[in-house]
DNA sequence: ATTTGGTTTAACCATTTGGTCAAATTTAAA
DNA sequence: TTTAAATTTGACCAAATGGTTAAACCAAAT
């Protein structure tokens, strides 16, 4: 018996969690070799299943994580603002840009994944509770009220969504294509901000609102 | 030596192609089992290493063109117009569009095997030919001109690239999240092409070019 | 009919890989 | 200190996988 509640050691679970994570990130789950997991980690290959079974559930436990992540709660700062769709933007794209800037390889990951394997949609929706009847009810108010110009709520998401997450999807590609070094592009996102606010509100909100 | 020229037969050839594309495009590279390519396209394995040699070089001649495919030719569209922004909006949203409703699955392909091995991209953009230094100055030019917004160019470029391309790149996700069938998800990305469009002018053109 | 050279196949191989297990080691309760 | 349980490890295994090869097949030229 170990004092640790519960008889697992978390040191090495963590450990194997960390590692796991950075080598699923880096390679995807196909790519992953568990092998890879465990040097990373410092430890013995078969520790991996002594804590987790399988790479399947390992995975599964990282994922999960991930995907959660993947949608930072804008609760908080939304709650602050007037129920405008306006800090609805403000809150999404500030919310959205503080995850990438701490995990920018992220949503490559997720989508990757998901793309594998389009089935596991289902019950990571259920397991991570994302649910987008809230924010589609405040953009729905925002057009009856005329804030926002007419048009379908699930768009103004949709794209605000695109406008944040696709140059850290495709940062491989703009990086090359528009930029000099993997730091200029970092530094151009990190400045986009204010710029994709901007640009949202004057695609959506009524000139009477900006 | 057969009447076809080279001596290959573009039967086999082409039937290990499609094969390759569908398989590699379903299931990654890494996911990918010369096995599952072989029974795709009926034929015994050892065929595909002896019209490829190997897995790895299959894929690349895969990627390249799917890497093309996923920078559609605006210019015959592009010189039509009038050389404003408002033409390079139209023109951009239309050819990728067009290239989207055929291949949908494309540039979530793309996006995941360059993350998967992002030191591809520098071979990949000098054999495709790619540049982005025609469009850029075409941006630039509105800017002078006072059509478009003081902006970044590669910003707009991004900022539209993103709106056309995140939708399908993040399918299994909105489409679960945002719509009741999969079917729900195609019509509504079918009607985008007018939507982004109008959405992107509002966004970067000055009041008086709209 | 025979030869010739590209094409196709079944059988096979070496290596990799996820996973198992019994023994060794550590930890802490008795 | 003894003991019992959890933890860690090296050795090992069966299956899968990319790749090879020698033989069979086949169409066309002689």
């Amino acid at each position: 018996m170990v004092s640790i509640k519960e008889g697992n050691s978390p040191d090495t679970e963590t450990l194997i969690l960390e590692a796991a994570r950075k080598v699923f990130i880096r390679k995807g789950y196909d790519g992953a070799r568990m092998q890879e997991i465990a040097d990373e980690a410092g430890i013995n290959k078969a520790l991996l299943h002594y804590y987790f079974r399988s790479k399947e559930k390992l995975f599964d436990q990282i994922f999960l994580a991930a995907f959660k992540d993947f949608w930072p709660s804008i609760k908080s700062e939304l709650e602050q603002g007037d129920g405008s769709v306006k800090c609805l933007i403000r809150a999404g794209v500030n919310a959205y840009t503080d995850m990438l800037m701490k995990t920018p390889y992220l949503p490559a990951f997720v989508v990757s994944e998901i793309n594998r394997s389009p089935e596991r949609m289902e019950g990571l929706l259920q397991a991570s509770g994302v649910d987008a009847a809230f924010v589609m009810a405040v953009v729905q108010r925002g057009i009856d009220r005329g804030e926002v110009l007419p048009m379908d709520p699930r768009s103004l998401l949709i794209n605000m969504l695109g406008l944040v997450l696709f140059p850290f999807i495709s940062r491989p590609v703009l990086s090359r294509l528009f930029f000099d070094s993997e730091e200029a592009f970092m530094s151009f996102v990190g400045q986009r901000r204010q710029e994709v606010y901007a640009f949202m509100c004057r695609a959506v909100l009524h000139s009477s609102a900006l």
